[in-house]
DNA sequence: AAAATGAACGTTAGCGTTAACGTTAACCAG
DNA sequence: CTGGTTAACGTTAACGCTAACGTTCATTTT
């Protein structure tokens, strides 16, 4: 039963120190206006009561706060966590306090978590992706409060926007697929309308092949509890359909599995079957066949929004939105096709 | 330049309503004290004006507040991503919000961040091990937040603690190699003192050796920027100096690294070498060869977690200290040697 | 008919902090 | 010594909301 007595307020510490509270107020803040020798008397007092400042009351007395809230489908794999990543690395040393939330792709917990954070009256706010409620963007476009759309790209952000092109990227898989001679290529996804992004990379993928070949893109979206299984299953589903040469992934885990599933079934990549996988993710580097991707500069991604959001903060004028490069990187689990 | 004007506040939504600011607080908090028609017409008027209440001043006014702040080391890996699913839904269930924060494994960082979460009056506090700055503990102490300490495990916790025990855990790998007949045990892992869970598994495989064959254990801690490269480069060290029969990784990622690397050396596994995970990783389940590893309940931890401390918010006694049970998973990555 | 009830609503007094402003004393040039 | 400047404080009024208590008035009870 330690832990009982209410918590000192600045009141208290006043009280202690024989100081007004503005006098403390100061010295904890850090601005002008008492001595050198009163602030290290006071802030000394105020650690010896283990005084600690309501940000509460703070933020309600000057209506604001230097929080940034920041929404993302999940914590699950690499690639939120390195947007993420840039974002914090960004904010904090801007002294910006950063609220997570996952909304597990669903837009409605996105909503209701928009609007439990608008409460909180933050400095700023950061969605993953384009795809909202209509009342999330009321709410946002209704309140002064500056907003970043992170990952994908558009031209007519709510407010502002950096990400890349995911239908592009689906072009330049298919670019690349078309111009080694494959022809019969299949896409392992998560359920249709899940990931909304990996929807608009297999339409670019699907619009390379019907244009150039007039091929169909068979797809396969199993749901197998994670991506590595994902991509096992998928593969397994895809290949008992029918004979695809070439399958493209959500991403570089998933395409493991399929690597996996290959290799179960006797299969030699890229010799029978190309494999492309997406997001250049760690587990790449130590494969000993070099796998076939799509590099997206998540760190840099989270950076640049988190800097860009910071200047919308600050009042400086900022471009409405940012494409970042994609670069495909070839590797040995495609190959051309005799 | 859509987003200008003042937000809504309580007071205007009651002038709009024609009713009194409490009325509209009764409303928007759907307690008793306002018949059901004024009730749905208030809310209507606030929807219209977009209204969102501030959770300042109610936090303010109110002294308390529905948040739960999490401190993680990263938000790399599944690990933490597992635990942080189950606490999060047993939460949100229970109509609390997480404010999660990393601290990239450094104890100042998390005390600074401790202090900036104090200072919104949580409702709880989670912290991930037990290495914390003396401040912390103190700070936590004096105050009147239960605190829980999650995925390690100790009997004298800050306040509460929900986890595995880490140097159990490198017994029981320690005697399952020893069982097998193993005799020249190595570790893969982290530069000491950065995962200190790590370092008492080590201690714990240490100490079986020890005992059993007076034998060391020789470790590699090399930095590769991700865990995959590291349990490769690790490996290739070990390899290079000696001939271990049998390598222990911090986790099944590390384990795969290293499993890639015995692959690119041409050594086998398990006839030329042993090799074992940790935690039992989703990448595992889609490996052609099963691989040695063990069980950890991460999510299962994080709803035991999350419950035990909304009990103890709740007044509800609970327990100091709850450990959860370990398996160790025998895979093909070891086997008995003659 | 008077009195008692209770639901529906309004009024008041904070919650802990900071911005804005007022006061005081010390200092300095002329 | 005057008048003016400035640093170092203190005082007060918000900030937006809610708990606790008051008021009103239509019903019911006696």
């Amino acid at each position: 039963m330690t832990k009982k007595r209410q918590p000192a307020k600045i009141e208290d510490v006043a009280a202690r120190a024989n100081v007004s509270i503005m006098s403390v107020s100061r010295a904890i803040r850090g601005v002008d206006g008492v001595s050198e020798k009163k602030r290290r008397e006071i802030l000394r007092i105020a650690r010896e009561m283990k005084y600690v400042p309501n940000s509460n009351a703070r933020s309600l007395a000057v209506a604001n706060s230097n929080l940034i809230g920041i929404s993302l489908p999940t914590f699950a794999g690499e690639v939120f966590a390195d947007i993420l990543n840039g974002m914090r690395r960004t904010f904090d040393s801007a002294g910006y306090s950063s609220v997570i939330d996952t909304t597990e792709y669903s837009p409605e917990a996105e909503l209701s978590w928009v609007r439990r954070l608008l409460s909180w009256q933050p400095a700023g706010i950061i969605l993953t992706g384009l795809d909202h409620q209509p009342e999330t963007v009321d709410l946002l476009r209704a309140s002064p409060i500056p907003v970043l759309e992170i990952w994908d790209h558009t031209d007519t952000p709510i407010d502002i926007c950096v990400g890349i092109d995911h239908y592009r990227a689906g072009q330049m898989i298919g670019d690349h697929a078309v111009s080694f001679g494959y022809r019969r290529p299949a896409f392992v996804s998560t359920p249709r309308g899940h990931d909304t992004r990996a929807d608009n990379r297999l339409a670019g993928l699907r619009d390379v092949f019907a244009r150039e070949r007039g091929t169909e893109v068979l797809s396969a979206r199993p749901q197998s509890g994670n991506s590595f299984a994902t991509g096992f299953d998928g593969t397994a589903e895809l290949l008992d359909a029918g004979a695809p040469d070439i399958i493209c992934y959500l991403n570089d885990h998933m395409a493991f599995g399929g690597l996996m599933c290959c290799q179960m079934r006797g299969l030699s990549v890229p010799q029978d079957l190309g494999i492309v996988g997406f997001n250049q993710l760690d587990l790449a580097s130590v494969l000993p066949r070099k796998l076939t991707t799509v590099r997206t500069l998540r760190r840099l991604m989270g950076i640049t929004g988190a800097t860009q959001l910071l200047a919308r903060i600050n009042g400086v004028p900022t471009e409405k939105s940012k494409p970042l490069p994609l670069e495909l990187i070839p590797g040995e689990t495609t190959r051309a096709q005799i």
